[in-house]
DNA sequence: AACTTAATCAACCGCTCCGCT
DNA sequence: AAGCGGAGCGGTTGATTAAGT
């Protein structure tokens, strides 16, 4: 019984990614979009599951991503939409361009947890650390009538008061749908920020990430630049990017990685 | 300098969801 | 409606690096 492995354990290699594997993947990602993720290390010619290799394109690989510490009101979104959301990492990554739902989780369990702490917040419920300890002693029955309680069912304490009230429903429920009324206009209006990204929410969450195979219909402006998100890839590995053999890249493209190689001789 | 401990983050695992037949 | 398979998600692990003794 049971489900079948989703690749072949036999001959499919574990571990770090090493520049050629990454070299193999990215090229060919570049050359064909993203498809079948199970058939992607087959025809990519690599020893690789499918699930890995989609991992490590997402979490590592994606041009579009940021690199580095998460700047403070992307962490101060990030503690917002989780009082919303709870550990719904993908969610969250969502609202963050850039970012992935790894790097947040990461970040979170490393950083913001132990910063909520220290500020008396329990980074579960987004409470008041005593409050929640008095909540707890007292609440051993009321427990019974919320079915998730000491879930994510966690509310901001600004978003607390008439909000909470009205919301008598776990976050779990009320994101059974749409999650876009849980936001309420509270946040957005206290938050430019959240605002911004709840104006883009549809790009955002359902759009699906497209690589730009040619210049035409490729607004360079909404994506962040190669400068920006390959520079690591180009330093930090020991190929460049013409390496790839890549007759993919558009002028637009090349000439960017041109000026980029150009600036690191400099 | 050598060792230990803590912090970080890439990657894996197992589960759920969703679309297709 | 049920079963299957692929994709995606969240939790966890383990390797690596940094900091402390």
């Amino acid at each position: 019984m049971g489900r079948q492995p989703c690749c072949d354990k036999l001959g499919v290699k574990k571990g770090p990614w090493t520049a050629e594997e990454d070299k193999k993947l990215i090229s060919f990602i570049l050359t064909n979009g993203q498809c079948c993720w199970r058939a992607v290390p087959k025809l990519a010619g690599l020893r690789r599951c499918g699930k890995s290799c989609r991992l490590r394109w997402t979490n590592y690989l994606r041009p579009d991503l940021k690199r580095g510490l998460l700047s403070e009101a992307e962490e101060q979104l990030v503690i917002d939409l989780h009082a919303r959301l709870g550990n719904r990492w993908s969610k969250i990554a969502a609202r963050l361009p850039g970012r992935t739902d790894n790097e947040i989780k990461n970040h979170w369990n490393t950083h913001i947890k132990k910063k909520l702490l220290k500020m008396g917040i329990d980074p579960v419920t987004h409470e008041p650390l005593q409050k929640e300890a008095k909540a707890t002693e007292t609440s051993s029955h009321a427990d019974d009538c919320l079915p998730e309680s000491g879930n994510h069912s966690s509310q901001l304490p600004e978003a607390n008061g008439t909000a909470s009230s009205e919301n008598s429903g776990s976050p779990t429920e009320n994101c059974s749908g749409d999650e876009s009324h849980l936001f309420d206009n509270t946040v957005c209006d206290n938050d430019p920020l959240m605002s911004c990204l709840w104006g883009e929410e549809t790009s955002l969450v359902d759009g699906p990430w497209e690589i730009p195979t040619t210049g035409q219909n490729f607004d360079n402006t909404s994506l962040p630049s190669w400068d920006e998100n390959c520079s690591w890839l180009l330093d930090c590995e020991d190929f460049g990017i013409h390496d790839f053999g890549l007759d993919c890249f558009n002028d637009f493209e090349v000439n960017t990685l041109n000026t980029l190689e150009m600036g690191n001789k400099q």
